[in-house]
DNA sequence: CACCAAAATGGAAGCGCTTCCATCGAGCAT
DNA sequence: ATGCTCGATGGAAGCGCTTCCATTTTGGTG
């Protein structure tokens, strides 16, 4: 039955004390590199790792990460986004001996802040991850500050951002990515099914999408309609398009449900895609893989972005500071999307 | 700055010592009942709460948890299956103080019984965390008790389930559901398409299914082909079904991913769901609500099934035993199904 | 070369809990 | 009554780590 090593272990093999190794562990400053060395090597040697549990215990900080998602009643959660997210965080907890609690409020709810006040009260987490659109939400994220916890936003616009620590893809980017997929492939009406205003990151989206459109030389503004990233809003979405009959050859939806839903509604106008329309979709959720065609999208990290925003947390406890994390994303190219045939 | 109470507090405000506390937080034996009340009403009033971490540590039990999902190189990997347990697993971990921590181990493999032994060997978890096909390889359970490790089995089929812990759902009452549900619809020539013979689950679904139209005095063997839960395998079955001009008016799956994709056969067909062929999947994934039309399936708790998992593992450490829990499952009526068109 | 601040290191306490062992009565047979 | 067992309770140690403070070492200065 082996046991693993400790702390004490790693101090008698480096012939120095618990405490020093205690320093080496946290990067604490005093410790001369020779030393330091001595005793990195003597954890190698003994493939020692820390134990998050008695860490957690000693250091006697909140051992408490709180997710909040945005949960209006009228909309269907994205059970995907959101469930990527907690299991993102999760894994980050679990690595860093932290428990995670999950709450649900309601962006739209006018008391939210006095909500947040009262959670946070009887709570005391070390840290507020919101995702969007409260990671938006100014107003929320200061209400949490100044109950003293520490705020990471995800997938937050470019204000949150610039005040709190803040994990997410380069929307704007992303955007201009598949704007320029479809410019490249030929072509020059598009149409794009927008998010809720309030979701600062669907619009940078939108941003960058016509960045690409104009430099591939596109300047008529592109026909637009917004959704609420729901599969039905989508639906009805494509329906006013082909209700008003605009000549796009290509449609891109802020998220991947929406895509789906205008799919169906172009499926069943009995237009063929790509062939008559292209669709792009955004997130690369499971689904994409599902519909058919197979949906051409981006594909956002969500978990990642999760459990780095609890790394976030935990590094930056107390230190306050803003802190910006860009992760990679990437453009899944499916068959949903080809050249325009020669026909609008 | 409140703190949360400690078992001292609980103790000095019961006027006990701290370890009759501990008794009873552990429903430890040998504590008067008045006493016990006692200690319940301070805890009550002090709104007191284990800290899972000082527990693990003091108890020195291993603070891992292991959960092991198949994953064959071929095959796509389910991800909202594993997803979702992942997800269950990592909550009740959260909850009890533990880490968790995955493996995937391909179940085709022949050397999967010595890549068990030597990672139990490496970690020795708390216990282990079995899903399907695996929770149904005998062998490869018995590897893991003969390495010391409690197992639970999820999902798994009857000769696992009584010689292990285990949860899942009463696969073969979710089975006549269906059967149920297509016959009391007026259906009387159903095709039904099968999980790998290895999932047992599945083909206890199968056996209720049949029960299901027995009862309703249908004693035809029904058209059936065997696909491996993948989307793919979906669509060839329904269109081997196409081909073979197989006079059916409904087609049950063992899961959504291949329902799916017997609705895309089907359409492609230009038969119109549900008037000229109903569909039915299993395990109601987020995908059940997007396909046209939305699928009417078998809601099963595979979150739950995980969370209860963990705790199954938990509360049995060491008392082997075999526990088996079933959880509640639903059918979720939509709109892929329907009375059969008098046509065929 | 003595002197001192600053850097490097160590000792000890304690986080909240469980576990091991000792203690204390009460109930029973002798 | 006396001795014993057994149920109920408490004392003390310690899980692996951090934190506070004391101590030793270093290297720069006059």
């Amino acid at each position: 039955m082996k046991r693993n090593s400790t702390i004490d272990d790693v101090a008698r093999a480096a012939g120095v004390a618990r405490v020093t190794v205690s320093r080496v562990l946290n990067n604490g400053a005093n410790v001369r590199p020779e030393t330091r060395e001595r005793v990195r090597r003597a954890m190698q040697e003994l493939g020692y790792s820390v134990n998050q549990q008695a860490r957690a215990l000693a250091s006697g900080m909140a051992r408490e990460i709180m997710l909040i998602h945005a949960h209006s009643p009228e909309l269907e959660p994205n059970s995907y986004y959101n469930a990527g997210l907690e299991l993102g965080a999760l894994r980050g907890c679990s690595a860093l001996g932290f428990d995670l609690v999950t709450r649900a409020v309601d962006p739209e709810e006018k008391n939210r802040f006095r909500q947040l006040s009262s959670i946070l009260d009887g709570q005391r987490p070390a840290g507020l991850i919101l995702s969007p659109p409260l990671s938006d939400d100014i107003e929320f994220i200061e209400t949490a500050r100044r109950a003293g916890v520490q705020v990471v936003a995800v997938s937050a616009g470019e204000q949150a951002r610039s005040s709190v620590l803040a994990v997410g893809i380069d929307e704007r980017s992303a955007g201009r990515l598949v704007g320029a997929h479809l410019a490249s492939l030929g072509h020059r009406r598009i149409g794009f099914i927008k998010g809720p205003p309030e979701h600062r990151a669907a619009a940078l989206r939108y941003d960058g999408f016509l960045d690409a459109l104009r430099e591939a030389g596109i300047d008529d503004e592109p026909w637009t309609m917004t959704g609420d990233f729901t599969f039905k809003s989508g639906v009805e979405a494509a329906e006013q398009l082909l209700r008003e009959s605009v000549p796009v050859t290509a449609i891109a939806c802020a998220n991947d449900d929406m895509a789906a839903g205008a799919m169906l509604a172009l499926h069943r106008a009995r237009l063929d895609i790509p062939e008559a329309i292209s669709v792009t979709g955004f997130d690369d959720t499971p689904m994409s893989e599902i519909v058919w065609p197979p949906l051409t999208t981006v594909r956002q990290p969500i978990k990642d972005l999760a459990e780095r925003a609890v790394h976030l947390l935990v590094e930056h406890q107390s230190k306050g500071g803003v802190h910006n994390d860009l992760l990679p994303f990437e453009l899944i190219v499916r068959e949903s999307t080809s050249r325009p045939t020669a026909r609008a």
